[in-house]
DNA sequence: ACTTATATTTAGGCTAGCCTAAATTATAGT
DNA sequence: ACTATAATTTAGGCTAGCCTAAATATAAGT
């Protein structure tokens, strides 16, 4: 594909960081990719001096994807995602180990490789934790799903997904039943950003949770099937396609603004981009 | 463990060239790692300077792998070969695809993998092209065999291995049902290095093949089941790994030199090596 | 508009692994 | 021993990605 590992990151990350239109601060990748400031100004000039250019890239104004580059971040994203329900399903790791090994594994395996633990698992949608798996044309499968932060309190709904990142905190959700597919009940939420107070389907005592893990979870609101409320529709491409909600507080102002107009990006996704 | 892709790469090449206790030549590896001799030499230093030292090396003579280095080529063997039964018997490749996808995945694997794959196809010692697995002990299971051009006209045997590099010759072998298993018979062989007459079992005429592709193959001679006759003692611990015989003719003239006094190794290996 | 804080880029350097060309050493044949 | 050939090393350079420190641009508050 005449891209490298590192190429591979950086486009995944623009893309999470991102989605398909947004902007990627230098920061901001800086931070994902633990690496220093300058060292995301070099690499994302390089990106766009490629042929074809993998980023739209101005100074001091951050990168975008290219369609080649969303391509190929898809590309990555699917990998990884398969591998880890690869993983997960046919190879017996815990929910909690499939990440880190995924993370490695995506930037060697080949085409066929990828084609048939596809096939293998049956063409699968959704990886252990909830994310979607983009589809090999680059669409991505849709879910009407919101933070667990919006869910009114009293409202029941099921666990779509959850971030994949952190092994701790995966285990800790696991232990409270906080799985994707449990059904839950918001029974209520603590003042001043306090912590969530919820039922889980199946675990009889009522469980407390904080901020920092709350973040983590996705949710679809069963009381209100017509999930896409007009206030919170900033769940754009970068959501869709399983970002982690977690972004700096710097991040999510810069990326909101520049998907605050894309709401049709949610309901018309399925281009076919060949 | 602190090994790049390359320092495993060079270590697998000096096992597969000179086994456990012969000598590299600097060239040899050039040839084998598509790469410039100058640049082996570098690389050489490097290995020796590196602590602890994965070879021991002095100039102009090559270089042989210390104990640990011996173990990580081995680990890396290891995964190689087990990723290609996996990808073989689970996930349906055909027999010429195996080595090239298990080349990318050796180098990431986690011990984890490497263990739950083990685990899956039953702690196999033997790989779809019938080299032996090395154990996580760093012990390699013996075979009595020897290379098909050393079978006596007459001999009926069995295939053990055939080497993996080459896919076309492999997809050619296939096609004569040459597979680790099957068995043959030696009805001729050509004067003057000439092809090979072989009865194969299954196959109702009789095959010939040329020198290229029957170096490529061992054999366990059924006729005479004490193998190991004095006369052909070459086989060291580089053949008991699996190297394919096809080695430049100074390269064999130099692993033999250094391999002529050590049939013991052949008999004894089992060092436990913590 | 001015100042301060933050984001970003520039400049200069580093390491890993590779290369080529030229110099050296080893080997083999007479 | 002498010389041709092959093997190896040295010297100098290159690219990919990373780093730090210093310079500059942007944004935000007054």
């Amino acid at each position: 594909m005449g891209t490298t590992e590192a190429v591979d990151d950086y486009l995944k990350a623009i893309f999470e960081i991102a989605g398909d239109e947004g902007r990627a601060s230098t920061v901001s990748l800086a931070k994902r990719l633990s690496v220093a400031p300058a060292s995301v100004t070099g690499m994302l000039r390089k990106l766009a001096e490629h042929q074809p250019p993998w980023v739209q890239y101005e100074k001091h104004r951050g990168a975008r994807l290219t369609e080649p580059g969303r391509l190929r971040a898809l590309e990555i994203i699917r990998h990884h995602r398969l591998i880890e329900l690869f993983l997960h399903d046919s190879l017996g790791y815990s929910w909690d180990e499939v990440h880190a090994e995924a993370e490695k594994l995506e930037h060697a395996i080949s085409e066929t490789f990828e084609d048939r633990i596809a096939e293998k698992l049956g063409d699968p949608e959704i990886d252990p934790h909830g994310h979607p798996i983009p589809r090999k044309d680059g669409t991505i499968p849709e879910r009407k799903e919101i933070p667990l932060l919006e869910l009114p309190v009293g409202s029941e709904a099921s666990v779509s997904r959850v971030s994949d990142s952190d092994p701790e905190i995966l285990r800790y959700l696991f232990g409270l039943g906080i799985v994707p597919g449990a059904a839950l009940l918001l029974s209520e939420r603590g003042p001043f950003d306090g912590p969530l107070l919820l039922k889980v389907d199946g675990v009889p005592e009522v469980r407390a949770i904080g901020m920092r893990v709350a973040k983590q979870i996705h949710v679809v609101d069963d009381s209100e099937p017509d999930a896409s409320e007009p206030g919170g529709a900033e769940a754009g491409a970068a959501e869709a396609a399983g970002l982690e909600p977690g972004r700096s507080e710097s991040d999510a102002s810069e990326a909101n603004r520049s998907e605050a107009n894309r709401s049709e990006a949610n309901g018309s996704e399925a281009k076919t981009n060949a």
